[in-house]
DNA sequence: TATTGACTCTATAGTAACTACAGAGTTTAA
DNA sequence: TTAAACTCTGTAGTTACTATAGAGTCAATA
């Protein structure tokens, strides 16, 4: 059994996010010390990597909570998790192809602008209050 | 001069929001009625409507302040909304290139999965669990 | 004129996933 | 024994809003 610290070590959370996670339901540990310290297990620590590999896919923390609890009873059926899979990786698709048009939007702003001049004239702005004047 | 209510319709913002960026020190009504309520001219919803296209452009509400104060005193120069823009630029770079990656593994991980099973032996939830006993 | 409804005011809490304390108690090693 | 290092709980801060509650204001109608 270890503790808090050695958790975070071997995990490379840290311990707030570890008491973060307990907090969230995700990870509890099951024993306590006699001086009230959380004690951690080999289980625990693979369920602590687990959760983080399923951050490093930006997944939130409801989602894992969802896999980990499908996880916990196997005889659930697969849906449920190709659903939410689907779904997240729409919700990636999106937010990249918003970015991409953002992108060209804040090249081209950056490109009206040569440096050097004072900001009365200066092509940014320019065209930012531009788009302004156009909406209105 | 108009109510906030109408400042609202005109730019599309809700009341809400607008009395956040005041407290946000973006847009503050110069005038108040005899009933307290804020009033707003011209200028300002020239101001707030520079403000929502910034945020379109996913500026964040301090860029957006910098940008204002540079508007507001017009003998300074360029190069700190040239640092701004560029920065601003890098990161949403970074970000779309975080997010296709991420893209990449979530659809790998989707394919691992041919659904109708149950959990037990579904490939999305074996990968992620696989990926933890590699890196532990 | 009294009242109703729409509008506005301030202040506070919630959102997501942490991060950063403060103040107290516990453990370990010198 | 005492100091350093660790851990505990609880609370507040981060971003850009959004959503209330409870009170006050205003315009139009009965
Ligand atoms: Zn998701
Ligand atoms: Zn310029
Ligand atoms: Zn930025
Ligand atoms: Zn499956």
């Amino acid at each position: 059994m270890i503790k808090i610290g050695e958790l975070a070590k071997i995990s490379g959370c840290s311990v707030e996010t570890i008491r973060h996670y307990e907090k969230e339901q995700l990870l509890a540990a099951k024993l306590r010390s006699d001086g009230n310290f959380r004690l951690y297990d080999h289980a625990d620590i693979e369920r602590l990597l687990f959760i983080k590999h399923c951050r490093s896919l930006d997944l939130s923390l409801a989602e894992i909570r969802q896999l980990l609890s499908l996880n916990d009873s196997p005889m659930s059926q697969c849906d449920d998790v190709n659903q939410m899979i689907e779904q997240h990786i729409e919700q990636v698709e999106r937010r990249i192809a918003d970015l991409t048009q953002l992108n060209k939007q804040l090249k081209a702003l950056r490109l009206s602008c040569n440096s050097k001049r004072t900001v009365e004239h200066c092509g940014i702005l320019k065209q930012l209050n531009e788009a302004v004047s156009q909406t209105n």
